[in-house]
DNA sequence: AATAAGTTGTAAAATTACTACATTTAGTGC
DNA sequence: GCACTAAATGTAGTAATTTTACAACTTATT
């Protein structure tokens, strides 16, 4: 909340002197953040104890905290919003736009993120036997990522984009298997089904997906994003990006808890890769 | 300049007391703007002095002037600071970081792009005849993205994972086609390649990778990623989102260059997928 | 005009930040 | 390994800033 407008507003409830303190303020806000109460009380034509009794009608602990959200209000509003791209954005509007509307539905997935699931779906991924990464049309993609990133730690894992490869794959499904589903809807049938054909044959069932969905009520454990999505470009954009970086922190987390030596390895992975790479110039 | 981000950088000019107050600040900075100099150097474990040497070395008039401009930080809505995941993070912090740390990276491959050379890829991709999107590794999940974005345009797409085939497809270019190559690091040999056989056969090459890669010097235009990556997880993250993102704003350049109408084919083709579906529920 | 409620200022107290200097630590050459 | 130098850190005292307590003043009401 912004406390210049705080201050415009709540100018009728400010005594004579009070409202002498906002006038400066409110004229030169960026010279206000950088006085003393005392350099302030002067301009102001009042007293020291008036500019600290005007702060704290301002719902301010004192001098120095109304100073803190004066430069937090200067410092050029609200940034990262969901704005919608327009038909009339020109390149530089539209890039802003979305890589604004990026950040923010990223923040938007932080808060919905339920820490002990992360935890417990790490749990799962450790100890699994095998892990299946199933995704359609845009979450194609993420489980595609999903498998690079999983491939390298070593363990059995699967994707496959074909759903009747992946249906075949769940039937093989045994106790100790891990199936991560990714649907940003939740409510792909083919996917639903899978969970389901998983479920059947004793896997457990992870979904990346729309808490309350079809799909979250046949997993064992839902980890749920719920991300807005821009329904006026007709595709998935925001939500792909959170469920990668769920990903990553999947990923991660299933580093850490394998321990420093199980870090070595990947280096090794990642050494390996050199050879198809041309140096790095040293200019 | 963002003030968090200016500590992380100067991160290395810090001495060891320094380096304390600075982790102590990242750490927690909401709690640090509400405290005093005596509160944080008993945070930090350090004496008071330092805490004030701290502020200087950051080019603030001391730690009042500190606090203020981290207070503006913070407003600024970027307090994204690419931290890096430790051994002994838990959950909660393994992924606080690397959320913060994907928002920090958009914030810079944001600034880090040149807005003309998306407009002119734009360009370039209305008129193709045929467009192809290659990656290798981690990028392949990203070209696979883009095949799910652009298959939507009711325009030839093309995408492949394997090399072959991505050689077989450019060898069969012709003038108005589009190759757009996708590589973090621009270094990986057979992408290399691939762009030299496409420029060979006349298509256009469109590398989204770092500047002054091998593969950004056989490209026809580059948008480069100047985008930071965690080396110490051996995993591509950052990246993969930066272009994805990037793969998001040519999509929408692309949808909006060809106006209106093209809008509603989009909208059928979502409503296409609609039969696929379970419906959502109206509760 | 008297009184109460509210407003403002003075001066002292308390908090907070800064400076000067002493001590410790780290690095370098012998 | 020792002496010397330079850098880093802490201690203690000082300066500044803010806050509190209370007195003086203003305004409104009966």
């Amino acid at each position: 909340m912004n406390i210049l407008e705080k201050i415009t507003q709540s100018k009728a409830a400010f005594s004579k002197s009070e409202r002498k303190v906002a006038e400066v303020i409110l004229a030169n806000p960026q010279t206000a953040i950088h006085s003393s109460i005392a350099t302030l009380a002067k301009m102001s034509d009042v007293s020291e104890p008036t500019v600290n009794r005007f702060c704290r009608r301002l719902d301010t602990k004192g001098y120095p905290d109304f100073k803190l959200h004066l430069a937090q209000s200067l410092a050029n509003g609200t940034p990262y919003v969901n704005r919608h791209v327009e038909e009339t954005d020109g390149p530089e509007e539209y890039t802003k736009k979305i890589f604004e509307s990026t950040m923010a539905s990223l923040e938007v997935a932080r808060q919905s993120i339920d820490i002990n699931v992360v935890n417990r779906v790490v749990d799962l991924l450790t100890q699994a036997q095998k892990i299946s990464f199933f995704g359609l049309g845009a979450s194609a993609s993420v489980a595609h990522d999903a498998l690079n990133k999983f491939f390298r730690f070593n363990v059995p894992v699967v994707y496959f984009e074909d759903v009747l490869m992946q249906r075949m794959s769940c039937m093989n499904c045994s106790e100790d298997d891990v199936v991560v589903l990714i649907s940003h809807t939740g409510r792909t049938k083919s996917l639903v089904e899978i969970a389901q054909i998983a479920r059947a044959n004793d896997a457990t069932v992870v979904g990346i997906t729309s808490k309350n969905s079809p799909l979250a009520r046949e997993c064992n454990l839902v980890l749920s994003l719920e991300v807005p999505e821009d329904t006026d470009m007709y595709m998935p954009m925001a939500s792909r990006i959170a469920q990668l970086t769920l990903i990553d922190i999947l990923a991660t987390g299933f580093t850490l808890r394998r321990g420093g030596k199980f870090r070595e390895n990947l280096k090794r992975v990642k050494d390996t890769l050199r050879g198809s790479r041309f140096e790095k110039r040293t200019d």
